[in-house]
DNA sequence: GCGCGGATATGACATTTGTCATGTCACAAA
DNA sequence: TTTGTGACATGACAAATGTCATATCCGCGC
């Protein structure tokens, strides 16, 4: 498997190499140590996987990425961090990288390249832990424990489409009144102020 | 490296099995058909990785994975599957899997089963190409394509926290008339009729 | 039967909200 | 200089909103 490094710090450069080509299945052929280099080397070497440093002087190993991938989609981008910065994983992901694991798991760099080559995408523990926080929860938000009926919650929902008292009166075949209770009950049980709070509310924390 | 696969298909479990010994790194201690089995199996063997179809007839794989993970939460489990099933993608990522890849791509599961044994999560391609999706889309919203100006944005923000004209002025050091304006501009702008429906154009289609 | 609580309703009231017309001020273009 | 023009403001007004006290009806437990 012929691969490429980069990082902008040479002594982690060297180290990567030995180690890659002692498992004698890998074989860098070229590093660099910069996204400029990154994308010239890309093209010159045409590897089957390059192992990048995320964060570079000049340009950022994404924004190499991006070039990279613009040339050629189905490069192989398997990115090294120091510690998981939040902000680059998904815009890393959503690039289309391979993965993105910690630099200082060395043992375990060798067989993500390999599982890179194969079509697999590989992430260090400690970033896949942060998804699903990152992705919609569908923590259901629990009505009961604040109290609130079912008529309430439809009333809810109502305010948050943005209905007037009187729309909602209208749909629910209630007096605009009644609904006016309704709304005022919510308000007390949520200590809100007003139907706007209210609407806020249930984007923030029923819907969310 | 030792593993126990969990496969209702008799065939694919023995063909995993030699397929993966065959490789000389990886022994697979144990086999097992159902969801039931792979509990037991995983209590008795202890091992490195557990190889597991996600789909099986009776407990599924997941809910299998449930009950190991709450029993040793330092589990590593490497899903297989058919065809990607969204649905499950997201609940084997929030249950804390460390990987999900298909079962077709034979030579790709023994390095995935070491990464994985490293402490890295795999995903297979086609898995993770629609993890972007279900993350939130940095779509920005085009205030100036609506006419929107940097005061009106930030006006329009308060009132999607939920603060009267009262509030917003005393934040904004304007006068409560002059903030009325500015939401009565915005409505206009907007086509919307007040300030609830405001706050929820915000969260549906501002910060959706 | 009696009383109680919940769902529904009404009316009165104060407040907030949205609209509009109008005014001031600064600053830039003509 | 004059003439916009945009940011900010005021006041008046009508409509919507939120609160509260109160009333009716209905079913349920005792």
């Amino acid at each position: 498997m012929k691969i490429v490094v980069i990082d902008d710090d040479k002594l982690v450069a060297i180290s990567l190499k030995t180690i890659l080509e002692a498992t004698g299945r890998i074989t860098v052929a070229a590093m660099g140590s910069s996204g400029a280099e990154a994308i010239r080397l890309y093209e010159a070497e045409k590897p089957d996987v390059m192992l990048m440093d995320i964060r570079m002087d000049g340009m950022t190993g994404l924004e190499a990425g991006e070039q990279i991938l613009k040339a050629s989609p189905d490069a192989k981008l398997l990115y090294l961090t120091t510690f998981s910065d939040d902000e680059y994983i998904v815009k890393a992901l959503r690039m289309g990288a391979k993965g993105y694991i910690l630099k200082q798991d060395f043992e375990g760099i060798a067989p993500a390249l390999e599982a890179v080559m194969r079509g697999q995408s590989v992430f260090g523990e400690t970033i896949i832990s942060r998804l699903p926080e990152m992705m919609k929860q569908p923590e259901t938000y629990d009505y009961a424990a604040h109290g609130i009926s079912e008529k309430e919650r439809e009333i809810m929902e109502l305010v948050a489409e943005g209905l007037s008292n009187k729309e909602i009166a209208a749909r629910l075949c209630l007096g605009e009144g009644t609904v006016r209770n309704y709304v005022s009950e919510l308000l007390d049980k949520l200590s809100l102020r007003d139907r706007t709070q209210l609407a806020v509310y249930y984007y923030t924390e029923v819907k969310a």
